[in-house]
DNA sequence: AATAGAGTAGACAAATCGGTATACTTTTGT
DNA sequence: ACAAAAGTATACCGATTTGTCTACTCTATT
């Protein structure tokens, strides 16, 4: 609707993602998107709201993403590379619609949010849950092991990829691993 | 040597632990452990450094305790097994040394730290190599493969656990995948 | 041309942040 | 026993936090 809400939510998801949301501010997210404080608490009644809205933008242009990655696998072994090489891709900065890596957004989240019961932390595990289902969408065999096995290695893949730093050994690896599930 | 140095440490990790490390004020610490400003400044000097020493702590609580858990094992197997069944037990609350589980204290440390050059986030990259290495350490076989796959799979079962909250299913899945592996 | 809605700039409020200073008391080592 | 070190309580500092308020401007539609 508003292009002025559009671009202060760009701005937080920009900031939120690169710094962690505790450690940016309003003022800071006003200064950088150039937006008078009033306009933003007209759309967003407050920080936590537009929290909220920054974790469903990136919600959505994941999942797009995602999706766009995994499209056109006609095999279990395709669903594996492709998946892979997208995170690898992520990792090194090569994905302009995820920005700079710096780790998984929700994950970092939840680790700031505390209370289980928020609808922030909420969120956070709607998402990984639809993160799965799209996944589980390009599986053609029923195979709830090896979907099992691709969810927990990807989780790894990022927190390992965000504190050590080397993307492309990890990913590699996890390829290696599960090609060696699927035919066993 | 002081035990009031002890005791402000102990409430820091605590609440930095289950509540996120800027939710939590200087205030809070030392309300919660009863000591007064001053002596807090005398052994810390600053925030950071009470965090660094909590991060210190914490990573000497755990590697004390994954050694233990790891010790006596006699076989690739049981490693996988002890290092499993001991996640498990972390997840559903059942080891006192490692307080309530909210996941990977400095997986979500560095969600809040951002700058990668900074004491904070490289001491976090240097626990993971360390816990690699304890790992290691225990199993005979020179199997790099299988060290990285459990190393992954312990990353992302924990992560998983603690945003999904699943524990059991997380690591029974990672002991059957982790088998496989190490059979074929 | 008039009016309503969206936006701006910035002062302001109340609370909280990390950190310092002061004046005093307790503990500890020799 | 005495002196140094450690600890307490509390006031205070400047900066920063989220959020409110006022007064003004721009723009679009009827």
């Amino acid at each position: 609707m508003s292009q002025k809400r559009q671009r202060l939510l760009d701005t937080a998801l920009t900031l939120f993602y690169q710094n962690g949301i505790n450690s940016v501010g309003i003022n800071e997210i006003l200064a950088v998107s150039g937006i008078a404080k009033r306009t933003l608490y007209i759309h967003f009644p407050s920080k936590d709201a537009l929290v909220f809205a920054a974790l469903q933008q990136r919600h959505d242009i994941f999942i797009a993403w995602l999706k766009q990655k995994l499209a056109n696998t006609k095999s279990t072994n395709e669903v594996i590379h492709s998946l892979f090489s997208a995170l690898e891709s992520w990792f090194s900065n090569q994905e302009a619609e995820l920005g700079p890596f710096r780790g998984c957004f929700f994950i970092n989240t939840s680790a700031e949010f505390s209370d289980i019961n928020s609808d922030i932390f909420n969120f956070c595990h709607h998402h990984k849950q639809q993160v799965r289902q799209v996944i589980a969408d390009h599986l053609i065999s029923n195979n709830s092991e090896l979907l099992e096995a691709m969810c927990i290695m990807k989780e790894g893949a990022i927190v390992t990829a965000h504190l050590c730093g080397s993307g492309k050994e990890v990913t590699a690896n996890c390829i290696k691993i599960l090609e060696k599930l699927e035919t066993s």
